[in-house]
DNA sequence: ATTTAGCACTCAAAAACCACAAGTGCTAAC
DNA sequence: GTTAGCACTTGTGGTTTTTGAGTGCTAAAT
């Protein structure tokens, strides 16, 4: 999975200098978030150069699209490829320092249930890194069946409780076909626990699916019951996570570049809309580690001159939900990639206690 | 429940042309939002009167508080106290129309558990008003209990699940003070379902508190154990409502005297704060009907510049939960008003359902 | 063949200025 | 009590000027 943008980066070649000069241009540029003119670059960057070489250098920066000027008397900002380049190759990503990890292993602690734990990743997160922080709700095919429960409602309805062993209920409305006796849910509801209770979802799911056909022929009404109400249940239940706990959105308010209100509210629309996350989150979730979407990257209008930095977590060895940080394009990616990959790694670690 | 306010607008008599003029400059001010000159005002009344007597009442409803200019050279704008005789005495409160009735009755249909109700609640208060809508989570006392069920987890917790009657599950995690063994639990649950299963929360706390003292004295080891659980749980589950559900918040960003970042910031913050927010509710439980906060009035900074409109909801006849609109203090009134009040009523309805 | 000093040029942002429109308060006449 | 008239105030919008940071280019220096 190799964006555009990366790919063109991949092939871009550059004299040491001209590395050095973009790498502290972009430093500067995410610090200060003006544009930076050759003077400044010159003495920031440590080497001894006059401005006017600096400018030289820039202007073959930017005939490569790795930065701009905003006007010509600016300074240069980095481009969305700048940005890539630098992510891709200048920065030097360091494990977080162990009191800070102490921290978060405090937060993360083992004895909540996933809900819980999901709320506290994404608070963690955008308190750490000054930004929005985002987590999926995690998928549950790694939790293990503990018990499950009908009880019938009006209309044909019925309320199933799914108790879960990362201490977890979870429960939804089916909807049925035809109508089932109390009894026959009751005993039902006992077939399953006994049979299931304490195997993993995607087991059950697995076992149910395989039962059903034979199940059918032998015409053991019971177990069938059972079959047809545990399949409803658990194809619901496992199907891709359609939700994330987002915390911290306050402070994109502070980022000037955001500050034009009415970009600020398609941001937030995309927010609560959440369809568009999603669908950029889902394309994290295959991806080894971090991944980083550098402002148009995503494809979303809405998170023009955002940047998204995201990471996958695991529970055994499984990826089950994707979390990260959005914030403007000029985020501090040195600190904030350390801080979601130790998340990342902490809420799985957390979600299999 | 006066507010100060309240009680000062009581107090004020006005002529009737000046009690005209204010409430079409308030409306005015409310369509437009701009400052109302003399010139407008004098055409608008639809009084044959020449902008200078205009300014002349004005100045007299400036010296009352009532109005005021921005600038010398302005017109004027309604101050916290001109809004409140507006609200209190110009609106002529009519039921909504017989079509949007239909359509809040069809989206707050029954058939849905509490919280599906809640949200959509809040979404309709924000779609139709184009405001902020809020709703707190209905108090469960009336609920009615279906089934509880112990399960222990590590630690001396246990997770209680909590089955009601409108449909909803609530599970809570309680410590205990001593282990109970997971036979005991499994019984306690039983004696809980036996004795209390289909009365109403309230009833089951009042009960059990009753039953707590003559229980130790008996020693029935197993009655006690059940009601020293039980009132931890129930004792828990009966607390003030200590959540909301906000909806549209996004529309807020469209109006122009919030347009600036920082306030923006301030209210947003002040909404996942949600403690002060949480405070003006409460403060709404115990009214009738309507309450309207002006400005101000709420005593919250963050909520400078906006009013809340907000109606409690009942079930059965008792308060459970309040739920309204925020907005800029020139909302349209007389049209939120009803919106809010319309909502209260059916959502307590179909809760009831 | 780089690097750099020098210089003319550009452009945005800030300041200064102007004219204008909207609106006021006051006074004196109706 | 109402209104016309008028002087005065003040934000707004437009134009111009100034300033300063920063550029690109050229020609000299290394």
């Amino acid at each position: 999975m190799v964006s555009p943008m990366e790919e063109r980066a991949l092939q871009i070649e550059l004299t040491q200098r001209a590395e050095h000069l973009l790498r502290v241009l972009v430093e500067q540029y995410i610090r200060e978030g003006l544009p930076v003119g050759s003077r400044t670059l010159a003495r920031a960057s440590g080497l001894d150069l006059s401005p006017a070489t600096v400018r030289n250098v820039m202007a073959d920066l930017e005939e490569m699209g790795l930065v701009r000027s905003p006007h010509t008397s600016a300074g240069r900002v980095p481009t969305v490829l700048g940005y890539r380049l630098f992510v891709d190759r200048m920065i030097e990503v360091r494990p977080l320092d162990e009191a800070l990890m102490e921290e978060f292993r405090d937060v993360l602690g083992p004895g909540q249930g996933p809900h819980e734990l999901v709320e506290r990743a994404s608070t963690l997160l955008s308190r750490v890194t000054q930004l929005a922080g985002l987590v999926t709700v995690p998928r549950a095919e790694h939790a293990v069946l503990r018990r499950i429960e009908f009880l019938e409602l009006s209309g044909g309805k019925v309320l199933v409780v799914l108790v879960l062993e990362p201490h977890e209920v979870q429960n939804l409305i089916i909807e049925l076909e035809r109508p089932y006796s109390r009894e026959a849910l009751e005993r039902a509801a006992a077939f399953l626990n006994e049979r299931f209770s304490g195997m993993d979802l995607q087991a059950v799911r697995a076992r149910i699916v395989e039962d059903l056909d034979c199940m059918r022929r032998d015409m053991d009404r019971l177990a069938c019951t059972a079959a047809e109400l545990g399949d409803k249940v658990f194809a619901e239940t496992l199907r891709d996570p359609e939700d994330f706990v987002m915390m911290g959105q306050t402070h994109l308010m502070r980022y000037a570049e955001l500050s034009d209100v009415e970009k600020l509210r398609q941001l937030f629309e995309a927010f609560t809309e959440k369809r568009e996350i999603l669908e950029l989150l889902d394309k994290c979730i295959e991806a080894e580690g971090v991944q980083i979407f550098i402002g148009q990257e995503s494809g979303y209008d809405a998170l023009a001159g955002c940047s998204v930095v995201s990471a996958p977590y695991r529970v055994g060895g499984d990826i089950v939900g994707v979390l990260g940080v959005i914030g403007p394009t000029r985020m501090h990616y040195e600190r904030v990639i350390p801080v979601v990959d130790a998340t990342a790694r902490l809420l799985g670690e957390a979600l299999s206690a």
